[in-house]
DNA sequence: TTGACATTTAAACGATCGTATGAAACGATT
DNA sequence: AATCGTTTCATACGATCGTTTAAATGTCAA
């Protein structure tokens, strides 16, 4: 498979800035850290961009593409009723797997778009407002979605939604923690790993506390096979 | 008590410097930031600590002390015997409630301190080799400690590093995660609070995904102990 | 080959960066 | 009042910032 990367200017640009933009900031990144990095002369980013931050944004878009290109949010295009043949337990354990696969790429690293929105989060740009919010927002919401419905399924009535806000909020925290934290793992968190198995031990931990906290349905009883 | 700030140019120094170094790090600051909001001179900085990097590290020592003062580490210097009068499920109980108010300030609004650390553990500088991987550490270790100490009383046997390994990085992930969703959570999580009594439920909440995980007695059945 | 257009280049713009300098202002001790 | 060490000040250094300009180069239809 040659994943064959065009290698015109605005290419490389992007490449080199994504990397640039996740690990350092909007703020902190230079445009000729950038071009220097994708070899291409100062004066190339405000041809192809008009400004750092037009190579910003198109960065963000670049990497959220290149984001759900390797994973695609199945449950947000479909909506409640596309996995309803699905019990809500195993679609929320989809739905962290999918999370966690956003929060690390597949060396077990932070994901360029990770990093970004966390960057955002913790010194928002205009860029927040105009492009990262809303699709965090849409995670969140469908994430809160999933756990009302296991709850309900669980409780047989309608969801509290005071509880199902927390576990949300709690959950989106365990998948997005690894992305911080992988940087510098190698030396904090030594017993937790990152590659796939690890991720698929986390999600099936975080699942399984969520489930404890929307009511399951008991410790010792059968838990839903995939 | 009369917090009273002490008005010497070092002080105010410092005071606007953490402001300015926890919403936008290190790289992003300017030392004529810091002085402007000092109402400092220019040269006041490499004056008093000799440089850029030694006024960030006088911050990260200011804003540690502060938030230790706040709100003491009890749990860590006390080592493994000072709270064993108190069964396992408190400690950690009492030691996640710690951890979110080192967190967030009385307001709800993120720490200085954590936002530094997010800082550091998505871009590290110098600091973090030097002072800040110790201090992460050794709040994980006595973490990772207390899960084990949870899970050796409810199964009896000696705990299992990989699950304990696990929970612990789950709860600090959770832990640290409304430090950085806080100063933009009046969009995302419009569910979830971190007032006193916010912060309660979520670590009781926290702390009751982590005795599931770690084999809780409460919900079904007592675990067989040989 | 010529002409029209797209891209790349070297060079420079003013602004701001971290830092350094020397003189002025200050406070405490003779 | 005179002196000395400490602190503050205006100012400036070279480097780098984002951005702009105009000329050089590349591309391709006519």
């Amino acid at each position: 498979m040659s994943s064959a990367h065009a290698d015109t200017t605005e290419d490389r640009l992007l490449r080199a800035a994504v990397g640039l933009f996740a690990s350092q900031g909007f703020a902190a990144t230079s445009v000729r850290q950038v071009c220097d990095q994708a070899d291409a002369n100062v004066a190339a980013v405000n041809y192809h961009y008009r400004s750092k931050r037009g190579l910003y944004d198109a960065t963000i878009d670049y990497a959220r593409s290149a984001s759900v290109a390797r994973n695609p949010w199945v449950e947000l295009d479909a909506g409640r009723d596309f996995w309803s043949g699905d019990e809500p337990e195993v679609r929320l354990h989809r739905f962290v797997s999918m999370m966690l696969d956003h929060s690390l790429d597949e060396h077990g690293r932070p994901s360029e778009l990770a990093r970004i929105l966390i960057h955002e989060m913790l010194d928002p740009t205009e860029a927040f407002d105009r492009q990262i919010e809303v699709s965090i927002r849409r995670v969140l919401e469908a994430l809160a979605d999933i756990c009302g419905l296991v709850y309900e399924s669980q409780s047989g009535v309608t969801p509290d939604e005071g509880l199902v806000d927390s576990v949300a909020f709690l959950v989106s925290g365990q998948a997005m923690y690894p992305a911080l934290v992988a940087g510098v793992s190698d030396g904090l968190h030594p017993g937790v790993s990152f590659d796939a198995d690890g991720r698929a031990a986390l999600a099936d931990r975080i699942v399984a506390g969520a489930l404890a906290l929307l009511g399951s349905p008991g410790n010792g009883e059968t838990t839903p096979m995939p």
